[in-house]
DNA sequence: GGGACCCGGGAGAGCGCTCTACCGGCACCG
DNA sequence: CGGTGCCGGTAGAGCGCTCTCCCGGGTCCC
């Protein structure tokens, strides 16, 4: 900004028209003479003009912008922050989220800020920008279960939209996917496969989607007879993943079948499995659930559980969108169907 | 936003004091009597005051915020964007780079607004918003050599600050990794090990770093008397590594030690060594480059160069601010030491 | 004791935009 | 030929904040 940025009214002089007939054409609002449209249009890129947003967001009391808050529990300390934010991007799970996120956002030309709310702190610090304007509204991935931040932005009724249901009850919109029916196809694909001895690596059953991959799965084998099914619970993460398969290798040797409650710990349970001597998917075979690229195109290649991540995010984003143009005001939970997605481990 | 948001003015009402007052308070400028402090303070709270940013900025100049812009090539069309969206967060190292600008960024209440910018389209969204004062300035990040981006924000005269040297040179700051230390580097570890038929996968020769890394380690083989090593060129993927070793491996099949130009292409060397046979790092010792985390922590865990990326993107950020605050006018290039971190691949 | 100088506070302009008036002119119609 | 719309444009208020200018009163020093 070495000179004055050119304004409104440096464009209406250079057209020799009004600051209002330049406005209008900018907005393209009510009818304009075609021509003095052009002539509007051309001092326009001749000056280089660019609408001052300050200015307009002051006026239209709408930031064009919306808070993408990744949301961690506890009170995580300062100097922990860099490391929250490193292991966040670590998933590529959520690579995805903010590629469905943008491809929604894009078009209408709202852009995320990103912020970590990982600490009292920060989680008061995303609440203040959203007061001062500076966003119009959150979208909350949250990487725990009783993340409260949910509850504070219901509370300061400021416009959001959570990925995935919270495990305590908050009146606020998300999207989420039909766990139970993951759970279902893993289960049917091992029995449809010949396993015999299925076992689980569970996620962390404090979070409803740990819970209910669980339950759709043991449902599942439950009405196929199988009542006693292993369950090594996990964190989701590759060594949680790792270290549960050794425990379930330990106690029951002849498992044939796995079913791991994401693909991170799928990897984890492979490569525990080959450690022990054990080859996928002919000793046993795999099944892991998100779909994520970067985990799944490995080898062997992952038999997944996919979930739209991308779709799930877009849908987020159109939510808020209208929670934050009131054209909806109830908060609305939206529900995606699972898919199975059969490839070399199972 | 149900009811109208609490203004300056309400507040100054409320502390029976002036606008002014109220203003000086909030942003702590000259002294205010501690008495008339703690009223506006108390105002403040009961009315739950937040400033306007819109207001302030527009006053201010300021926005107050940064575009983190990921920058890839030629001109993605519009579908292909979400695939590069997800593609770039898939790689551990742009997680550090977050981190690291995040870190510096949250202390000074400066927030991060993500921007891709892959299409010509995209690169003009990016200037824009720039011009329109939404950001102060831009952090880019490139994935590709030839990115014309840095070049328009030279041209536009707008604050930016660049990772990486660009292949053609820009009037930018910018933050780099001595990229032959960390060749060289690589290179003494491998002939300090024992190893007699060194090679290397080389990052892609078109950017700046591909070429030096490969230069360095070339350089220090030579220097002891190694002059004919095997090259094989990569892409930084997994893939690409995977196909790169084995590639050697057909060639030379009597390679000991391996230099892969990043960590991501060094796992599929491993792979690929496997696969042919070779135990790490018995028969072939394999160092990468980076010091990713999410790729380092497998087995065997990697030896590798580290960069120290998020002191670097810390760096960035505050060489962005200083050019924003006008105490740095002239283009500056920071340059970081590389260092080796042993583990077990070599 | 009087002038210079702060120090703490208020008044008010103005940042660049949007948007609601309002107004002149022109076609149309009774 | 005087209303009645309607079209195309202008005028101007005001969004909420910062910041310069100003002013009263106390302190200090000669």
């Amino acid at each position: 900004m070495s000179r004055q940025a050119p304004t409104l009214e440096d464009v209406a002089r250079e057209a020799g028209v009004s600051r209002a007939t330049v406005s209008r054409v900018v907005n393209g609002v009510r009818n304009v003479d075609p021509a003095i449209q052009e002539l509007v249009r051309q001092a326009i890129r001749r000056t280089g003009y660019a609408p001052n947003r300050a200015a307009r967001s002051l006026v239209t009391r709408r930031a064009e912008a919306v808070a993408l808050v990744v949301s961690g529990a506890g009170d995580t300390s300062e100097e922990a922050q860099a490391a929250f934010a490193a292991r966040v991007f670590a998933d590529p799970f959520f690579g995805r989220v903010v590629a469905g996120i943008v491809g929604y956002l894009r078009p209408r030309s709202v852009h995320p800020v990103l912020m970590f709310a990982e600490s009292a702190a920060a989680r008061e610090e995303v609440l203040t920008y959203l007061r001062q304007g500076r966003a119009d509204g959150a979208l909350v991935v949250s990487s725990h279960a009783d993340d409260p931040l949910p509850a504070l932005l219901a509370d300061a009724a400021l416009p959001a939209v959570l990925f995935a249901r919270p495990a305590r009850p908050v009146p606020l919109s998300h999207v989420d996917l039909a766990h139970r029916d993951g759970g279902r196809l893993a289960a049917e694909h091992l029995l449809a496969r010949g396993c015999r001895r299925p076992a689980t690596i569970s996620g962390p059953l404090t979070v409803p989607a740990g819970q209910e991959r669980l339950a759709g799965f043991r449902d599942a084998l439950a009405r196929r007879g199988h009542t006693r099914v292993p369950v090594a619970e996990g964190g989701f993460t590759y060594d949680s993943g790792l270290a549960a398969m050794a425990g379930l290798l330990a106690e029951h040797p002849d498992v044939d079948g796995v079913f791991a409650a994401n693909d991170l710990m799928a990897r984890g349970a492979c490569q525990a499995l080959r450690e022990h001597g054990r080859r996928v998917p002919e000793d046993v075979a795999v099944v892991g659930f998100d779909d994520s690229t970067a985990a799944v195109d490995r080898h062997p290649r992952l038999t997944t559980v996919r979930q739209p991540v991308e779709d799930m995010a877009a849908e987020m984003a159109r939510l808020l969108d209208e929670h934050i143009h009131g054209t909806r005001t109830e908060p609305t939970s939206v529900l995606f169907d699972p898919e199975l997605v059969v490839r070399e481990s199972a």
